[in-house]
DNA sequence: AGCACGCCGACT
DNA sequence: GTCGGCGTGCTC
């Protein structure tokens, strides 16, 4: 009887792969283990067995595994079928589902070394240049690794000279598995045994008489020994005692102290707060309303205006639920931009909290993996950005989607291009659990979903405590240039809103979506705007380094004296951005702090919480930003929110666009109004009767989503349709061209369903590589499947094609 | 995706 | 004449 196992590899490969073990290994081997498997001529990966069966293959000979990495399964059943769907479904493969779901710890690095044969003598006569460089190294150290090999030779062959070494024996390869896993290790300090007695520390005290600082230190632990009644760490003692390492080692030394090492957990939250949540009447009716629409149905959308208080429910559902033994994910769209609410459930629910993201480290996510697993006390609250869906949770109950309208849920570049709402809601069907989605500005796609009666919905319609609505005030920049009545980008209205605000010492929050100082400079003599050489976009300016620089690629350019096709020095920055709504506040208002949130500025790992924490302490009267400013900030002294210019959300080549702008210009609007007062909102426009402006000044959520649903059906977009976008990228624009019409016309001649494109796109071409979009859109009525399989056909045709094979084809489904 | 094999141009 | 370019085929 032949033995094999069926293994996912972590490449962007099509097919599993079969390997053959021995009976024990089989019998050993389950489903979701890893395995180290040879393959191709010299690489180690780390595979994934999803199957376990006794056909023999016919057409090629399988190879046998290097060995069995775990000893009990570290994926579940259930995460492999659902990167199976997610590969379907997503049109990309399973390894690259596999490689971006497991924490990298997990997947083995493999490093080829090139160890010296001793046993050989060698004639170095026989030996040609770069042999006998490397004989020469492998003299001093025994043990080469192929990159070192790389910079002896100075060249990026070194194959061919490796075998022919191989083949005089001097040298022999070795493949090594390197596990890099290491938890963190917290070294903790106790007294030695012979002096745990009644009369240890007179002892003690003899002994270093003469050293005071060890003194101290030894007296230090017995207090801390006293009191704490846990383990003292090495670091605890130092800080406590205000003394160094080189006095703990002196201890060590003496055999006073002995040190031991401790597994620790790298994520550690405090215990829980008596922190007591009592709803009110508006959000016990909403609870309810939830706990009655889940007996009917696995999601449900909670519909809640800015500050209606969505937070606390979540927290009382949950709660609810872990006292169940049950697993919870509660899903945001980005770790980065919701601090608060991150420490908000960590107070609520202390150590029972784990948080799972990309920003975290290898280690820690590893951990979180491990806990979700095993079911933990530790992980039965999981936050986490959309890589969360892949955890291998055992018994989940309920998923919370907060902010499900955020684009950030989608993944864009490597595949998969999943989205983490809708494979939450997949996970959530797997297991049986129940999903609440939230949002103040749902997505159309969502709330079309309420609409029909597949999801559940209710609504919070009163902000939470009280706090009013807030006025929302249209200024028509047009009409104030041209009445001279502006000052920079400020109209007159907004100025004088500022002064009030501040002089009622409030403070004030500006927004202007586009970062940079002036994105653009123009030549004012003949009009040339400088563009990224890689790139098809004009460069933007930034002040503050006075360069440059292509947000695509990264190209920098010093900020130019001249232009540079008619050398003339009248160049002008056109446009504008946070950097110069900064600038002119600075004028303006010469004696108020100000500050910028934008991409620049919050960079850096604790950019955002010190910007937010500055703002909260009140050491910035007025703060300017992007995006980032909607999102996730709760503050209690802002009453004004301006808008600085309405329009350039409103005119993206994206069928989203006033979707988009829509839900920005609500949530902006939501950070206005404190307790028990009416907030103000002024949006500068140069449409102030555009359907969007209006449906946001008068909060009108149902207006926007009845025309922008006609407009989607009109148009044939989601919800009506699905997409797929097929995104071709070459050097060479010809070529490029040449393929992509290739594509499009197979498509249109196998489908009955609009085709689009292949068009040139806005930006058409990003390092140096040409691009052409292709979209292809599925009514509801046609076969979703049928079709993927039909475009993944003439995708494997086409790249049958020589001559195109260079073209690269990215898939992307339902893209955002 | 990597990686090796293999066939063509510009340099030691 | 070699080095290195990238087209092509394959990985159980």
């Amino acid at each position: 009887m032949n033995y094999f196992v069926e293994v996912i590899i972590p490449l962007a490969l099509e097919p599993t792969f079969t390997y053959q073990v021995s009976e024990a290994e089989f019998e050993f081997i389950q489903v979701g283990m890893r395995v180290a498997v040879p393959f191709g001529k010299s690489k180690v990966y780390t595979a994934l067995v999803i199957e376990k069966h006794n056909r023999v293959p016919q057409l090629y000979q399988a190879k046998e595994i290097n060995e069995i990495i775990d000893i009990t399964p570290v994926v579940t059943e259930k995460q492999i079928a659902l990167w199976k769907w997610m590969a379907e479904y997503y049109m990309c493969t399973i390894g690259e589902v596999y490689r971006s779901a497991m924490p990298s710890r997990l997947l083995l690095e493999n490093e080829t070394l090139v160890q010296y044969n001793d046993k050989v003598t060698i004639n170095t006569d026989e030996l040609d240049d770069s042999e006998y460089l490397i004989y020469e190294a492998l003299q001093s150290q025994a043990i080469l690794k192929i990159e070192e090999i790389i910079a002896i030779l100075n060249r990026k062959k070194v194959f061919p000279v490796i075998n022919t070494l191989l083949e005089k024996g001097i040298i022999f390869l070795q493949e090594e598995m390197i596990e890099k896993y290491k938890p963190k290790q917290i070294r903790y300090i106790k007294l030695a045994d012979q002096y745990i007695q009644d009369n240890g520390l007179a002892d003690l005290m003899e002994m270093v008489s003469r050293a005071e600082k060890q003194r101290e230190m030894i007296l230090k632990y017995f207090q801390l020994n006293a009191s704490m009644k846990k383990p003292i760490t090495a670091k605890q003692l130092m800080d406590e005692s205000n003394t160094t390492n080189a006095v703990l080692k002196a201890l060590l030394d003496k055999g006073i102290f002995v040190e031991y090492f401790l597994q620790q957990d790298r994520v550690v939250f405090g215990e829980a707060t008596q922190e007591v949540i009592v709803l009110n009447d508006e959000q016990s009716k909403a609870q309810w309303e939830i706990e009655e629409s889940f007996k009917q149905r696995e999601v449900t959308l909670l519909y809640g205006v800015t500050a209606s208080g969505k937070t606390e429910i979540y927290i009382k559902l949950i709660e609810k639920l872990i006292a169940q033994e049950g697993q919870v994910l509660f899903l945001v769209p980005e770790i980065g931009l919701t601090t608060q609410l991150v420490q908000r459930l960590t107070n609520y629910f202390g150590n029972q909290v784990a948080v799972y993201h990309s920003k975290y480290s290898h280690n820690e996510r590893l951990e979180v993996w491990d806990q979700v697993l095993n079911q933990s006390e530790k992980a039965k609250v999981v936050i986490g950005t959309r890589l969360a869906v892949f955890l291998p949770f055992q018994n989940l109950k309920f998923l919370v989607i907060d902010e499900e309208q955020e684009p950030n849920y989608k993944q864009h570049d490597p595949a998969p291009r999943y989205h983490g709402r809708d494979c939450a809601v997949v996970l959530a069907k797997q297991h049986g659990a129940k999903v609440l989605m939230g949002s103040a500005t749902p997505s159309l796609e969502t709330y079309y979903n309420a609409n029909q009666g597949k999801y559940g919905l209710v609504q919070l319609r009163k902000r939470y405590t009280n706090v009013r609505l807030p006025e929302i005030v249209l200024v028509d920049i047009k009409d104030k240039y041209k009445r001279k009545q502006m000052t920079g980008h400020f109209s007159d209205y907004l100025i004088d809103a500022i002064n009030m605000s501040l002089s009622l010492e409030e403070q004030v929050i500006l927004f202007q979506n586009r970062r940079g100082f002036s994105p653009v400079v123009e030549c004012m003599t003949c009009g040339a705007v400088p563009e990224c050489p890689h790139c098809d976009v004009s460069l933007t300016y930034h002040k503050y380094r006075n360069e440059l620089r292509c947000h695509y690629c990264g190209y920098t350019l010093p900020m130019p004296k001249q232009c540079y096709r008619c050398h003339s020095v009248d160049l002008n920055t056109k446009g504008f951005g946070t950097e110069q709504v900064e600038e002119e506040l600075k004028e303006l208002f010469p004696n108020k702090r100000i500050g910028r949130m934008d991409q620049d500025t919050t960079r850096g790992k604790y950019g955002y919480e010190k910007l937010v924490e500055a703002f909260e302490k009140k050491e910035i009267d007025i703060l300017v930003g992007t995006q980032m400013l909607a999102k996730g900030f709760d503050f209690s002294n802002v009453n004004l929110v301006g808008v600085m210019n309405a329009d350039n959300s409103l005119y993206h080549p994206d069928f989203r666009a006033h979707e988009r702008a829509y839900q920005m210009l609500v949530q902006i609007s939501g950070r206005a109004g404190r307790k028990d007062k009416k907030g103000k909102v002024i949006i500068q426009t140069f449409n102030p009767y555009h359907n969007i402006i209006q449906q946001v000044t008068n909060n009108d959520y149902l207006g926007m989503f009845k025309e922008q649903m006609y407009e989607r059906h009109n148009f044939k977009y989601p919800p009506f349709y699905r997409l797929v976008k097929l995104t071709l990228r070459h050097r060479e624009f010809e070529k490029l061209k040449e393929a992509s019409f290739w594509v499009y016309n197979s498509l249109k001649q196998q489908f009955q369903i609009p085709v689009l494109g292949p068009e040139e796109p806005a930006i058409n071409r990003i390092r140096n590589q040409y691009i052409r979009v292709i979209l292809i859109k599925i009514p509801q009525q046609v076969s979703l499947n049928k079709t993927k399989l039909e475009i993944k056909q003439i995708l494997k045709s086409f790249e049958a094609i020589g001559a195109y094979r260079s073209v690269k084809v990215t898939i992307n489904v339902d893209f955002y």
